[in-house]
DNA sequence: CTGAAAGCGCTTACAG
DNA sequence: CTGAAAGCGCTTACAG
């Protein structure tokens, strides 16, 4: 059964075979190639013992349909956009690699699709990517997933998308939400209980939709613990590292000034501990310093950050898992009500206020 | 010239109009499907004056060639893979985002495919996507270009490739090397030239030639001042922050210690960090450092990290470049000659050894 | 220099 | 329950 004749009739070798096409299955088992389309398809009305032969022929010559003429005739490519608009690498790849090991099973790929969200072409390139490659579907990790003039496009045109962001935005089977309010609100109990009563927070941007869950749970935290927030020890700043920094000047020079900083982001919390090196403080005898993201910067700060852990992965592989679940549209409970939960990791950037004045 | 019919007859919108065909071209062009095929494909016997006709309409209309229905006639896809099995998520996302900027332009997408090389199942796993998806070529950045198992694999398939590596492991237009030998040595003159005689070197796992590399350059750079490498400085880790803590712990507890270490990589840099913060030293006073690759990471240690850069995103698109050009089998000087100059960024953690002992 | 026909490997009405 | 024909949007010999 094994030896294959191409169209000159001359043997094929093991290599450079040319891949089986639909017809080479119909022939071996002795049905038309619509037959064969059916059980590809996983049509219902065909009789059990046809398509238990064509399987068999199937997994016997290692048969995959070509996802390029597939994709011709179903007008619809097996491929998925990664359309992304964030800096952190490792958070990107990441997540890649979570919605990847979803996809994969399925027989999708995934195409990376970097860009600009405040540049002027950005809906025009990303609509012309998603009608050209005919997208199955994308994968909208924060930020872009906060803009809804994309999302009002990709509704335009009927591509389907999943969203990660920091709250319900859409409908549950189009999104993936990561609950910052509940990580933000375990950062604030946590310095709290250690003793502090002046603690700050320097946020993301305003208009970043985690920035305002985070503030938001910040402090619902503290107020768990009776303590009110102060509105000077609440500042803003861009999830960067050069914010970071700036923040933290202009905190520690208030008086009194806060004993603890809880930082929207680790690149946040890294910029407080320049400036607090800076300023000759020692963390945490003299500032205490949570991060959020535990991204892998966390351990080589000295000392290591304590921060709010996301399971990045795992969000991709659900927005994966959901995008599947719309166009088979059959959406099963589990599917539909995932949320992510971050947990607090306890390292050894926050302590009791030893030396805070 | 607007209102376009479709099948039914009916006026389309604006939106959701179906994407114009190689058909509609041709018969506002009033020419066959054929010529206009031609045209798509600068096939150079055309008469002047029908090619631009043909190219006024396709400019008109915004006609882009379907790639699905293109990449089954030619039996290849405009896709081009991206496999990869490097941890470091900045490293990968910045080389690809330099990747798309080129590839852009000339309207393929790039398909990412992270993997396990050490793997049972990764030869046949590439092998598969590459095969099923007909890719155009594969981007190999380390360390995934140095396995000739792999290389082997694509040549036997036809499946062009070009490697991002240490140094030339293949022909130039296969190949982006990075010099590492050069930035090394850059490295060991600038430790030596602040003053250090007992100069440390971390180095990655001996079978990859990015260490091998990084090592000849150590000890060429000491040798053009006048300094013998120590064989007891010179230890192996992999790359990682936890064989930076090892490595850095049994170096210094060599009698004389080293006054300085080279660390292979950032990450290993950090891990130095980490153990001469334990062992109660401070850098630079008591420990200088440099670090390679020039990451995100080294302006948030402290102090900051001197570091060996590399253009990253430059070389990945440098490797599509190379690529489109095995393709079109057009190959300039520029292109072929190409290669990576890696420069020392200096920044706080060398200085003269003014306590080391 | 240009065109009508066949083909790439699939799916989709339409029959039977 | 299954099949022969047409079609998805391109390219490729083969003619002229």
């Amino acid at each position: 059964m094994k030896p294959q004749l191409d169209k000159s009739g001359s043997e094929i070798g093991e290599l450079n075979r040319p891949q089986l096409t639909i017809n080479d299955v119909a022939r071996l088992a002795n049905v038309s190639k619509r037959t064969v389309s059916r059980v590809l398809n996983k049509s219902p009305r065909l009789k059990a013992e046809t398509r238990d032969r064509v399987l068999k022929i199937i997994d016997e010559v290692g048969y995959v349909p070509d996802p390029q003429a597939r994709g011709l005739a179903f007008r619809q490519s097996y491929l998925v956009g990664f359309v992304y608009d964030n800096p952190n690498g490792q958070y990107v790849t990441e997540m890649m690699q979570g919605v990847l090991n979803v996809l994969r099973g399925a027989g999708y790929e995934l195409v990376v699709h970097p860009c600009h969200r405040r540049s002027p072409g950005f809906l025009a390139d990303v609509k012309g990517f998603v009608l050209r490659q005919k997208l199955f579907g994308v994968v909208l990790p924060p930020s872009v997933s906060e803009d809804d003039d994309l999302v009002a496009m990709l509704n335009e045109i009927g591509c389907p998308y999943t969203r990660i962001a920091a709250v319900a935005l859409d409908q549950p089977v189009r999104m993936v939400a990561t609950n910052d309010r509940i990580g933000a609100a375990e950062a604030a109990r946590h310095l709290a209980d250690l003793g502090h009563q002046r603690i700050a927070y320097i946020s993301g941007p305003q208009t970043a939709r985690s920035s305002q869950e985070r503030i938001a749970g910040f402090t619902q935290g503290l107020a768990e613990r009776g303590i009110t927030a102060d509105p000077r020890f609440i500042v803003e700043g861009n999830y960067t590292f050069d914010t970071g920094i700036a923040c933290t000047k202009h905190l520690l020079a208030l008086d009194p000034r806060p004993t603890a900083i809880f930082a929207g982001n680790d690149e946040t919390a890294a910029g407080v501990y320049l400036a607090a090196h800076e300023a000759g403080l020692e963390i945490p005898q003299d500032l205490s310093v949570v991060g959020y993201d535990d991204s892998p910067i966390v351990t080589k700060l000295w000392p290591a950050l304590t921060s709010v852990r996301l399971p990045i992965g795992e969000m991709g592989g659900m927005a994966a898992r959901k995008l599947l679940a719309q166009a088979a549209d059959e959406v099963d409970g589990e599917v539909l009500h995932y949320a992510v939960t971050p947990t607090l990791v306890v390292r050894r950037s926050a302590s009791m206020p030893v030396r805070g004045r």
